[in-house]
DNA sequence: TAGGATTGCAA
DNA sequence: TATTGCAATCCTA
């Protein structure tokens, strides 16, 4: 078994969400050393490695091993990082399944991407023709400034927000006017075309391999949720949309035409550890009863057991945004209701829920105690704002206290269960591979010999990361010949 | 040419 | 007056 180690790994649980984690940055901070510079040794940038002076290149290089290791004995002796089964147990050995999915890559089907390309092309020039024709003039639709003149200076439509320095002309202003002028609704679908067009037909064709492979990068160190993160191309925004945009997701396929693609996805994991961490026996039991949670959520704040389907979507909201402490202003800004309407939602969530409102304010107030919050697993946040003077920034940060625990433990459940399920993979000898996570879904190439298998086991590994929870986690699954949306 | 501003995609 | 992140395009500095 070889060891390995990663500074940066180490910094990044220490204090997550925090920039400047480079050998240069650390070394800097830490140590008050300012390492030589890459530009110092290759002449204006210009040298690869194997060109610079062997005798400057073997400074650099000592340098950086020597500052490694005196970073690596001073993470070493942080109680934190040592006592943290986080690092050892999570982040590294992540390290090297993420390593693994990287270099594998997913399949994608050219012909299929450039034929939704052409079509795409075609919509989007006759798009062009009738917005230039509606307004006289030619101009580019892609500039927002542009957009901006024509319709509220030229064609004098009624403007409504503004951005910092000019009309604002996003989705929301357009799908308001777009009733009255086809103009709008013209260019938002314009924009939706040529958003698919170059974000994502155009650049997957461009960094495909030969082999017509697609290789992203994870960036497990960035993000302040706990997250991972995906570039190069980003494979964690491909469109769910219905329409063509849904096709971009037929272009991804199997290794092989007899092999199958699998996605398995958590189903409202959020909500099933607010029940688990708060301990709510309403919560409880409408999981353990395998009730339809926004159902029993909406029977609740509409005190009829005969809600509409209107009123789901509403509890089915209440649940999600709860968890993000959001106010009775914000949900009615989400849904579209009044204020008044938003206040009772969310009141009659905590009346239901009585244990949540009690867990939400003992992490408040453990936060302001300690100044950090933690996961189910240990791992810390710290928010010192929490007892900041200033109220708004309080209130923030008491959002931000609320929701960590949550979303972060959420985070660390899908990170053990990749680690659990390459394992697995490994041990018992399979061929097939795991490709993509995006947040709470995971995506597999399976051998058609081991569909049967591993289309049980994936699943109950993903289910079963928490030992000793009163409620199981729900994995949803599907097996396709490729990437389509399930939901 | 770099980078801010605007926009929009996912979870 | 949820969050986070990646990327395209325009356009100014």
């Amino acid at each position: 078994m070889t060891y390995y180690y990663d500074t940066m790994l180490a910094e990044y649980i220490k204090n997550p969400g925090q920039r400047g984690l480079g050998l240069d940055a650390l070394a800097d901070k830490k140590f008050n050393y300012e390492m030589i510079s890459y530009s110092d040794i290759s002449e204006k940038k210009k040298l690869s490695f194997e060109e610079v002076d062997l005798q400057k290149a073997a400074i650099y290089s000592g340098e950086d091993v020597y500052m490694t290791y005196k970073l690596y004995k001073e993470q070493q002796a942080n109680p934190y990082i040592t006592n943290s089964s986080v690092l050892d147990s999570m982040e590294l050995p992540l390290l090297k399944v993420l390593s693994d999915m990287e270099q594998t890559g997913i399949k994608i089907d050219r012909d299929i991407l450039k034929g939704i390309w052409l079509r795409l092309e075609q919509a989007i020039s006759e798009l062009q023709k009738e917005i230039h024709d509606i307004a006289g003039v030619e101009f580019n639709i892609n500039s927002p400034k542009q957009v901006g003149e024509i319709l509220f200076e030229s064609l004098w439509l009624p403007s409504s927000k503004k951005t910092k320095t000019w009309y604002s002309v996003n989705a929301e202003v357009l799908d308001w006017l777009k009733s009255e002028y086809p103009i709008a609704e013209k260019i938002v679908t314009y924009r939706h075309y040529s958003k698919l067009q170059s974000t994502y037909i155009q650049w997957l064709l461009e960094v495909a391999t030969d082999e017509d492979r697609i290789h992203t990068s994870y960036n497990q160190i960035i993000t302040s949720t706990g997250r991972l993160s995906s570039n190069s191309p980003n494979l964690q925004n491909i469109p769910t949309g219905n329409d063509i945009a849904w096709e971009i997701r037929t272009a991804f396929i199997p290794d092989a035409d007899e092999d199958y693609l699998m996605a398995f996805d958590y189903s409202q994991v959020e909500v099933r550890l607010l029940a688990i961490m708060s301990g709510d026996e309403n919560l409880l039991d409408a999981f353990k009863q395998g009730k339809d949670i926004h159902q029993v959520t909406g029977e609740f704040i509409f005190k009829t057991k005969d809600i509409s389907g209107k009123q789901r979507q509403f509890a089915k909201a209440v649940n999600f945004w709860v968890i993000y402490g959001i106010s009775p202003f914000g949900l009615s800004k989400m849904i579209d209701v009044t204020q008044k309407d938003a206040k009772v939602y969310i009141d009659a969530f905590y009346e239901n829920y009585p244990k949540v409102r009690e867990f939400f304010d003992d992490v408040i107030l453990w936060c302001k105690r300690n100044s950090f919050v933690e996961t189910m697993f240990a791992r810390r946040r710290y928010i010192p704002s929490i007892n900041d003077a200033n109220k708004m920034i309080q209130k923030w940060a008491e959002r931000e206290a609320i929701n960590m625990p949550i979303q972060w433990t959420n985070a660390d459940i899908i990170k053990l269960a990749m680690i659990q399920v390459v394992k697995m993979l490994e041990d018992g000898n399979y061929k097939s591979t795991m490709l993509l996570q995006v947040h709470d879904e995971l995506v597999f190439n399976i051998k058609a010999d081991e569909k049967d298998e591993l289309e049980v086991k994936i699943p109950y590994i993903m289910e079963n990361i928490l030992n000793n929870a009163p409620i199981e986690l729900k994995v949803d699954g599907a097996i396709w010949k490729n990437w389509k949306e399930t939901k």
